[in-house]
DNA sequence: CGGGCCTTTGACTGGTTTCAACTTCTGTGG
DNA sequence: CCACAGAAGTTGAAACCAGTCAAAGGCCCG
């Protein structure tokens, strides 16, 4: 069950034997079956997730009732809307499953828990939020700077296993464009091979 | 000098007068006169650089020579690359001075070492890390789901001290539309007035 | 097997860019 | 202090990219 987040944290810092079993502690498992929600709009976030297997996504809804995908979560990666659960403000984002996945959660006040009580964890999430940064720098630049094929061949290469696992519709709505105009830059882009 | 500076930092962690002192010590003042580089495109960015006053950008420049606006820096923000900064790779960026500014010089070597020797640092750059992914996460959801007029309004709620200072090619650049549109939806704007 | 969702395709529309000309503003040197 | 060159902003016309609307095909799941 521990599995992927260990190895995570294990990949950014040094943990005891005995710190890694207190950090248990303070996760609470939970499984979640396919369009199961984690978070729903209006509500507060109250737990980052970690996603130990299967595929979350992260999303707000707009006026005219269209989605805008913010982010996808595989193993390995964390989820979480981070204003909502910093502030305790109610969320603008839904966050579900595409697939039977299985989290581990860390609630607020068991993450300032940890925090106190396990202070290199301080580093571990300063390095996450670091790495979240750059990465959010990268999908920005690639949003002001360039057309749809363009973005759309940055998003190939940046994760190639999504193109696979994720559809069409909801790519389209990560890289803001409509299905119909990525379908047609599939086309395009296939032609040329 | 460090009046900005410690402002902020105070808003997020109380220090004593000691660690105060020794804080300052991990810094270097620098100035700079408007249109003069703090990084340059290809060099490593061997500094976090906290904004005493005045005005940086932070920017890319695409294969047809065209800006692209990534950060805007008025007094109490920092500037970085962070990616070039944290793994010593060739920036892909240009960092220079809109105004004559004064800046606090935090180098990679001081910033692990303020680390060391400051954990409650630790959770001042936790904090900060935090605050910039929530407004990145912001302007990446108005970048993908938004129009360039509204996109344009947002900006203005959100900052309108800089509508006022800064040129209006660099915001046009900045939501990733031309200047040319942006003129127009400021005539538009101003008519419905 | 059937229904619903996802994807594709076509025709049309509209917002943005591009290109070009002109104006306004600013800074710098004669 | 004026003149002029360059930068910044405005405006118009034409081209283009992406969005919208509509319909049909494919595929998975119940």
């Amino acid at each position: 069950m521990f599995e992927a987040l260990l190895q995570n944290i294990g990949e950014k810092i040094a943990l005891t034997n005995e710190e890694t079993a207190q950090l248990k502690t303070y996760f609470t498992p939970k499984k979640l079956r396919k369009r199961q929600y984690l978070l729903q709009e209006g509500d507060v976030c109250k737990n980052l997730a970690f996603t130990e297997a299967g595929l979350l996504r992260l999303y707000s809804v707009d006026d005219k009732g269209i989605e805008h995908m913010l982010q996808f979560a595989l193993p390995g990666w964390w989820v979480v809307d981070i204003y909502s659960f910093l502030t305790g403000e109610p969320s603008r984002f839904n966050i579900d499953a595409l697939e039977d996945s299985e989290l581990l959660l860390l609630s607020q006040e068991n993450f300032e828990a940890m925090m106190a009580a396990l202070p290199k964890m301080e580093r571990y999430f300063r390095i996450l939020f670091q790495n979240n940064i750059i990465a959010k720098e990268r999908r920005l630049e690639s949003a002001i700077a360039f057309g749809a094929e363009e973005r759309y061949r940055q998003f190939e290469q940046a994760y190639p296993d999504f193109v696979q696992r994720i559809p069409l519709n909801l790519i389209a709505s990560y890289l803001g464009i409509t299905p119909e105009t990525l379908s047609r830059i599939r086309r395009k882009l296939a032609r040329k091979n």
